[in-house]
DNA sequence: GGGCGGATGTCAGTTACTGCCATGACTATA
DNA sequence: TATAGTCATGGCAGTAACTGACATCCGCCC
């Protein structure tokens, strides 16, 4: 993961093979492609991890809280993960940004992380639709948030920015 | 694109050569490659037209609507396009469903859609962050309504659930 | 010392995709 | 009618992602 984040940073996610990552972390290719189903997934090999931090934080949100907060509080959870590591994310998504084919990746983890947010809240008691709409827009301030916060150069906390965004959501859906 | 869709539906996309695929519609893989960037594509061909016809209605949309109203006015726009080829669109999203690329594909000509929408939102006036998220929670509204419309064996109109959609969010970004 | 399971290496094969050049059909113009 | 130019297509060779089958090696237990 190291070998492949630094040469997609030098010669750009296109430009790399697979064997150049591999040798660089003092491996073959078939032993690459063992850990990771295919080129792009070594970029995003802890979602899962990230994803199961969303799930316990929704499922553990007080009863009190409505759907849409309990789906926040899930991402609020996976920032608390993301905060220490700024500079990391922040060279991430440089790769992704640069290639469509890691933005789709990227997207595709997210709709998983949304049908995940859906399923936890489901095991709440919310009914769909709303299940699904809550999530989607948890993952909605979250795209919104995270892009916000990686591409700022003060030090605003990613939690700050998902609170405020929350709000602007709920303001523009009113209005 | 027929002989595509096709073929999709009968072996399933990764079991479908793009050599098959040229060979039925009596043409060469060297020229799929020449209409089509790539395998997956050629599923996605009249994504930009829609995505026309959506910002369009975008910009036309009532000065007094809100940024959501006028957002979900556009993929309102697109719901008419689709209304009269259910079965068509039923039979392309059988075939993507059943494939994670596909999906990933389909994830980014939404997203493509999403910042579509906000652009001809920031042209109208509205600001960010209002923009991008009206945006996002149009999308939200198109993906769970155009899922519901494929799937169900009713002949409830596209744009009834959309509707009906829209009104669940703002309920529950409200409560 | 001898098996045994798991991680790794080797190698051949398929397929998506690209660049380059050739060819043939159609069109505008002299 | 002849010629030149443009455009769609074909042919072909090459790269790189990914896969399956088999061999090997290393640490470990008996």
């Amino acid at each position: 993961m190291q070998a492949a984040l630094d040469l997609f940073g030098e010669r750009g996610f296109e430009r790399t093979t697979v064997v150049e990552i591999a040798e660089r972390a003092g491996l073959t290719e078939r032993t690459f492609f063992r850990y990771f189903a295919d080129k792009r997934e070594v970029l995003f090999a802890g979602a899962s991890m990230l994803q199961d931090v969303v799930v316990q934080a929704v499922v553990d949100a007080p009863h009190s809280a409505t759907p849409l907060d309990a789906a926040v509080a899930g991402i609020e959870a996976a920032s608390a993960v993301l905060q220490d590591g700024r500079e990391l994310s922040r060279r991430r998504q440089a790769v992704i940004n640069a290639n469509r084919e890691l933005q789709e990746r990227e997207l595709i983890k997210l709709a998983a992380l949304g049908t995940a947010i859906a399923d936890a809240l489901r095991r709440r008691g919310v009914k769909d639709p709303s299940a699904s709409l809550s999530a989607e827009m948890a993952i909605a301030v979250f795209k919104i948030s995270f892009g916000r916060w990686v591409s700022q150069s003060g030090q605003r906390e990613l939690r700050s920015i998902i609170r405020a965004s929350l709000n602007e959501l709920k303001g523009v859906a009113t209005s």
